[in-house]
DNA sequence: ATTATCTATAGATCTATAGATAATGC
DNA sequence: ATTATCTATAGATCTATAGATAATGC
């Protein structure tokens, strides 16, 4: 039954990235300890031994999740000559609409981290401020590039959970093109 | 115990304009029946002669949400001589911020409705659509007025949800003006 | 000997139902 | 007599804890 430290510290990280990728996909509510601790291919009673509650783990899992983000978008924009045009396509993309659990957590969980507390604001404040800042440093004019910055990642998350609302195909389309454009 | 018919259906107006109210505060999953049976000013037992079921109400609570978001759009451009900037300032003001209850539906639940089954997605997409039609009517350009309508709507959700997101007052001021302006 | 994970379960809460109560509506 | 609402509760599920099990690490 017990495993190495080492394991055991793998096991832990294992249970972050599920969570990240299971709130993502069904919501801080969505899931519970039980069914996080099994799609992490373990059981629910070691969780409490590795966090200190589900709220803890909420926090954890989502900081993950925002620091995935800054990644992906910066490697999305990676050497290109117009890179809001570039990222926009990338974020507006079919595969992105459809990759919940992996995709966009501002787009996921921005929502429902107002309902969480001032801790998980927080953790959503530093990562928004840093997302703006590595964007606006992709951009030109210095003295609106923050809110060039601020304009872009609002259209684009505003356009995804739009697209995503719908299920009408033509009408998702519709919404993605108009995000994609101008 | 029993009251009239007509009290009867006044008792369940209020039922979904409750539920209308604290879903957009607690989300689907974060408030109970009992609760909410509560906060309308009756008990839960009553709850199931009135709705076949918990699912079934949030559908109709999302229904007329959305239903007064058009009907909210539409006065606060009544008569304006632009008026996008108008929607957005009202859209974008510290009130609307605060007032997570009786505020936009797309910005508090459009994010949970993707994982609320094919109906509410429905639901979603046919209070989309009209809220397009709406507010693409009241702009110029035929052309592309149903691409600049959606833009605005995408945008304008998406900097709400950053704006709630965060708790530090500065940023959420910088996140307001940004989509207020250009 | 220590401890990572397991099984089992306590206690709270959630959806839904059953049956009692008392006012309406024929 | 009918029925809108109430109290009470069944059964499922959720968070969290207790104690058993067995492999690690001194």
């Amino acid at each position: 039954m017990r495993v190495s430290r080492k394991t055991a510290e793998k096991n832990r990280e294992t249970v972050v990235r599920t969570a990240s990728e299971q709130f993502r996909t069904y919501g801080y509510d969505g899931i519970g300890v039980a069914n996080l601790m099994k799609a992490a291919g373990l059981t629910q009673g070691g969780f409490y031994k590795q966090f200190k509650s589900k709220d803890a783990l909420e926090i954890e899992a989502t900081e993950l999740a925002l620091e995935e983000n800054l990644e992906l978008w910066s490697q999305a924009m990676d050497g290109a000559s117009d890179p809001v045009q570039v990222l926009k396509d990338w974020y507006l993309s079919p595969q992105h609409v459809s990759a919940v659990g992996k995709g966009c957590t501002y787009a996921t969980l921005g929502a429902e981290a107002t309902r969480q507390g001032s801790e998980m604001q927080h953790v959503f404040g530093t990562a928004i401020e840093q997302q703006v800042t590595a964007l606006a440093g992709k951009l030109g004019d210095p003295a609106e590039t923050r809110q060039v910055a601020i304009r872009t990642m609002a259209q684009m998350i505003g356009t995804l959970i739009l697209a995503r609302a719908v299920s009408d195909a033509d009408l998702q389309d519709e919404i993605l093109q108009a995000g994609r454009g101008a």
